[in-house]
DNA sequence: AACGTGCGTGTGAACGTACACATGCATCCC
DNA sequence: GGGATGCATGTGTACGTTCACACGCACGTT
């Protein structure tokens, strides 16, 4: 049966065993061992023999047995909710470069919602890989819980924060950055100001609701009751749509850049500039919001820096520090185009 | 030192074993793995002492010991490349949907760069997993033949083609789209057609720009060199200032929505109308495109059926089906208001 | 000359699980 | 009524690696 070229074709049963390497390179199955490991004891001569055994076999270590009795994997575990978002997918991004160069690996679980469940078995997944530490960027206002009842035994960070779990969580200080935004509204002289707010489960949604309701509030501005979204253009457009029938305000401020985006789409459609008639701020500054017409006025996160950061102090706890001193990043309010002075009505 | 509370902290030394469970629930160890394997001989009394042990103890299957012993890992390997884009991102979650919902993980990896060496080492890691598949999402030419001289022994699929491996691919067809969007300009009566690719080593870039060649070869209109770009609105931006000084063409199709928002902007600033003066046309139908100032004209690519057509086929091979029959997907260009008849100027 | 010391290397165990096989027991058929 | 059959469960072994320890040898020291 066996209609294949005769070649060199080493019978291809099983992948090459550390054995095997050890065998071609006539050394012990330990000696090979110790140069998978870099160990310093090592002749130069017997180095250079077994490195070649491993060329010549194709030999790749088996991370499975390598993690059953080193009880290290090697990996670090994120648990995410929206990686499609800009967001978390650069943080993820950043994180994923610092751990290569620590010599880590990732294994990204996606939660499918918000639910208990779903964050449970998430959670149960990459402990069950053995994951050595664990970056949670899955916002929603259960994950603590769940942390905390499956006794979570590995370092782990969250990138956001409900301002009670600092010591584990890494964040931008969202309620700055509203606040930010808010106050740059006001200094416009807006005082009749619309906030767009993201899902209410959502810890950032919350934390920017917080920031502009506190500052209208220093402000003695009247607050009004933020409209609960969903993140996506298409609802900050159709939200704008039904707003600007009444047109009782002068500013929004929009819990992100694609609601901003879809709320701009119905002031055009409604006839109204921006910002000639309406100031509209965002918050994340995707790479597309400088190219919005016009380009839009947000808090620019740095979600790279969160996720090197993150890495960061997890690698320094994992070597035993215990010092996690951190403070919450700071925003940065990005002033384009698509705010002006309040029009004078 | 250890001041922790004297609760009933179970001696934190080592996680249960399965032997631990089976001593728990008075039975052997192979009884135990046996509930967890589903196995269907075995009574339901046992099931259920077994079960309750589990739970008591906290028992989690070591996944690295399983991994070890059946050389099935359960999950499946992803190559990806961009992650941040919308695009792969979409098809990753579609992905891990379809993947979970079949009892498999995912494990992601991102290669730093599209050079040979980034390439083989994420698929190295990838294989080193033991992997049983692979959907490789880097869309860079060179991966194919790290794919081959790797010898990857799993099956994988490429979600993009170069049109030589069919076998191992599924893709939207992205030359039938790209002539989509361009007979769409013709058929509005456009001569002069600007095309803003995308990076000359992305396989999708290519493949849209030789559909735009083609068509406009068909038609018998005038040919262009394309500008190489790099996805980005930025870029659309700056090639957009650039064109616009010489204002020899109409219409432009962009490799992708990204880069005709930042073109559009351009148009703003030079105070051209779209589609009055120019129409533009884009690729892909992110969710923000229709609230685009215009909404724009683009070429829709279904990811996530990508993504989870992908799965469906890996799965397939898995349990032995050699026939792999599958056909390009076919794009839908969606007409929104960034095109319209060509101007008599 | 005997001895500790360090280096380079080898031997035995262990990690936690699944598979092949063996066992005890009840049931069935001719 | 005795052997074949099926069910529920238990025993040995293997997977590929690292860790603790043991070993032999060439030093330098006393």
């Amino acid at each position: 049966m066996s209609n294949d070229a005769p070649t060199t074709e080493p019978e291809r049963t099983r992948a090459p065993n550390i054995r095997d390497v050890a065998r071609v390179a006539g050394v012990s199955y330990q000696t090979v061992s110790r140069v998978l490991n870099d160990s310093p004891s090592i002749r130069p001569e017997t180095l250079a023999r077994v490195r070649a055994a491993i060329d010549e076999l194709g030999y790749r270590p088996n991370q499975a047995a390598r993690a059953l009795v080193t009880s290290r994997s090697r990996t670090i575990g994120v648990l995410a909710s929206q990686t499609v978002h800009y967001g978390p997918a650069t943080s993820i991004q950043a994180i994923e470069v610092a751990a290569r160069e620590a010599g880590y690996r990732l294994s990204i679980t996606n939660i499918s919602s918000g639910d208990y469940a779903s964050i449970k078995s998430g959670l149960d997944y990459l402990m069950s890989q053995s994951v050595e530490a664990l970056v949670v960027i899955a916002p929603q206002v259960r994950v603590f819980e769940a942390i905390a009842d499956l006794q979570v035994a590995v370092p782990y960070i969250t990138l956001e924060s409900t301002g009670q779990n600092t010591q584990h969580s890494l964040w931008v200080d969202q309620v700055t950055g509203a606040r930010m935004a808010t106050r740059h509204l006001i200094e416009l002289g807006h005082e009749e100001i619309m906030h767009i707010s993201g899902p209410q489960d959502w810890i950032e949604a919350e934390a920017r609701m917080q920031g502009f309701l506190r500052e209208l509030d220093d402000a003695d501005l009247r607050t009004r009751a933020p409209i609960l979204g969903d993140w996506t253009a298409s609802f900050g457009y159709y939200a704008g749509l039904e707003l600007l029938r009444y047109r009782d305000f002068t500013a929004v401020f929009c819990g992100n850049d694609q609601m901003a985006l879809g709320f701009m789409h119905a002031c055009r459609e409604a006839g109204l500039d921006v910002p000639g008639d309406i100031s509209v701020v965002g918050f994340d500054d995707i790479p597309e919001a400088a190219h919005f017409a016009p380009p839009l006025t947000t808090v620019r996160q740095n979600f790279a820096e969160i996720g090197r950061r993150s890495i960061e102090l997890l690698l320094g706890e994992l070597q035993g520090e215990r010092d996690l001193s951190h403070e919450p990043v700071r925003p940065e309010l990005v002033v384009r185009r698509s705010t002006g002075p309040r029009s004078g009505r």
